[in-house]
DNA sequence: CCCATGACTAGAC
DNA sequence: GGTCTAGCCATGG
């Protein structure tokens, strides 16, 4: 994808606060022509030893999205107070913006 | 070039 | 609420 696209992905993703979540279709929305399948691409691309918050990315269900790091993922977001209902979904008062 | 593959989504049942 | 489907579009074979 084009550097420029990451870029903006990167930066929106950089923005979400500690104890927020937001979705692959709202960073999508607010870059220059990104889908939410090319903000997905470029999370599973992001390079080891990175310190974005990818973990606060979920799905627009509000559930997590399925991908091999989901279990870190949960207890990230618990660790710094999400919290998931009995149906394993995201309040949709934590939602950012 | 064609085809399959996704950390997805909106709409239809 | 859940499941399916068509759309999505860069990427790799």
């Amino acid at each position: 994808m084009k550097p420029e696209l990451r870029e903006q992905i990167l930066t929106i993703l950089a923005e979400v606060p500690a104890g927020r979540v937001t979705t692959y279709g709202r960073i999508a929305a607010m870059t220059d022509g990104a889908t939410p399948r090319l903000v997905a691409r470029a999370l599973r691309e992001l390079p080891a030893g990175h310190d974005l918050p990818w973990f606060r990315v979920i799905t627009a269900s509000r559930r997590l999205a399925d991908h091999g790091g989901a279990d870190e993922q949960r207890r990230r977001l618990v660790a710094e107070g999400v919290l998931f209902d009995t149906r394993g979904r995201v309040a949709a008062d934590r939602l950012w913006p």
